[in-house]
DNA sequence: TATACAAGATGACGCTACGTCAGTTTCAAG
DNA sequence: CTTGAAACTGACGTAGCGTCATCTTGTATA
């Protein structure tokens, strides 16, 4: 029989913890010395483990108390019931992360985060996903719509998207800088976008049209839940994309 | 401006909250009337959104009030912080789902939960996993390390390693009911698990008479840190295994 | 205008799984 | 017998509300 402490050092769980267990009658002492302190046997180390691991797998001590009492326990309902509840949680988890991820990268597009970004993304994330699929099949086709869901995401992670949100982020701050469109570095940036727009769509000028016309407007935009980018920037974009297309085809492309 | 009622049936949020809100100054009522009832009106919503909003990312009241009123608050570190959060929660999640998960297959195997399985499953997932490797590369060479990362296991979800904790499980069944080592249908699940082993392992005897060996020996099992099965069904399937291989051998292959 | 009834207000306790004092008592060694 | 460490009990705090209980206000109807 071990004092308290020493159960402590052992398991690594606290005294307060041995006390509250205790206290609740999960783990309860084997004996107490004369005074009227707790002492710990085997049993109670295994009771102890035995604990702690339910606790691993999720389960709370109520829970556990139950379990380890009743041995007529359901365990394939209990375990059921614990894998649901930790799916719903991972959800939950993967559900922020995204909404996480959408502001660091508007923080990357625009520099920083303003409230308004917040008043954006919330209606971007507000909408109901029927509500969202309809209005985009009012617009597009078919193939179009196929095509749409190569589009890159702020909530989304892979590197396809992360260049898209670089380079705006990069146009964005040429832009504040009063860079001209024509200016060399906003070129390449144009020409690079031309170019991953080329791999992600294929030849689909008139699909990359009406995204575009789509993204001239502040409302469709939102409507089409397109990250929102502010007038200037995409003015910017405009003037430096007409530049773009004039030089290409002076080059006879 | 709209009473507390209105404003929760445009929200959603409970009546309770918006209190609650309101006692930490969260989101204060934009007026009240005479007599004290809280009055809502747009400005007080668009807050609420963003209260929601955040809330959504993850972010305690108390941080969503400093980031709401500091103008000054570093997004890039505090949304760092908060990715971090939500890794760490999903990994806390992840684990307990490897452990729930290698109860239901112990449930599978078994037949049922006891509570000296989860003993077992507890010196499973307790030693280190530096003292596992080294124990293991003790015993097998490198080829043979190689294919033990190819075992099944029973916290895991891989349609091979589900088959298997089937297989033994019905191999279980029919033990306890007392069918002998020859009968056909223990025989066509020797078989299987034959084929199975081939295909995961490919032709490498030894490697699987030592790894038949340690499953043998409950106190290597444990320290190999595989699955314990108990000796009752692991002498049934080595009597099945012979007679396997007799009837193998007189087919003549 | 009196009344009834819904809606609102405040206050307090409950929940989880302990952490963290504060104040008192017991244990083990010298 | 003293002393210092260890143990004891009890109480409050935590986050974000849910859920009473009790009292007051707002509003529609008779």
């Amino acid at each position: 029989m071990i004092p308290i402490h020493e159960l402590a050092r052992q398991t690594g769980i606290t005294v307060r913890t041995l006390r509250y267990y205790d206290q609740i009658g999960l783990v309860e002492p084997g004996g107490k010395t004369e005074g009227g302190h707790r002492l710990y046997g085997e049993q109670e180390i295994k009771r102890l483990q035995q604990v702690q691991f339910l606790k691993s797998v999720g389960f709370r001590l109520q829970e556990i108390a139950t379990i380890l009492s009743d041995a007529k326990w359901d365990w394939t309902r209990g375990l059921k019931k614990q894998m649901a509840y930790i799916r719903e949680e991972q959800k939950k988890l993967s559900m922020m992360e995204n909404a996480v991820r959408g502001l660091m990268h508007s923080e990357t597009i625009e520099g920083g985060v303003k409230l308004s970004t917040i008043e954006q993304l919330i209606q971007l994330s507000g909408q109901s996903a029927e509500q969202k699929r309809r209005y985009r099949s009012h617009i597009f086709d078919e193939t179009e719509l196929e095509l749409w869901e190569r589009l890159p995401n702020v909530s989304s992670d892979d590197p396809d998207s992360l260049e898209w949100i670089a380079l705006i982020g990069q146009l964005n701050r040429l832009q504040a800088q009063d860079v001209p469109p024509a200016d060399a570095r906003v070129q390449r940036i144009l020409r690079r976008m031309d170019e991953k727009a080329q791999e992600t769509f294929g030849d689909a000028p008139e699909f990359l049209d009406k995204l575009w016309a789509a993204r001239m407007s502040p409302d469709e935009s939102q409507r089409l839940q397109l990250y929102p980018l502010d007038p200037p920037l995409l003015a910017f974009v405009e003037t430096a994309y007409a530049v773009y297309e004039q030089e290409r085809q002076q080059r006879g492309e």
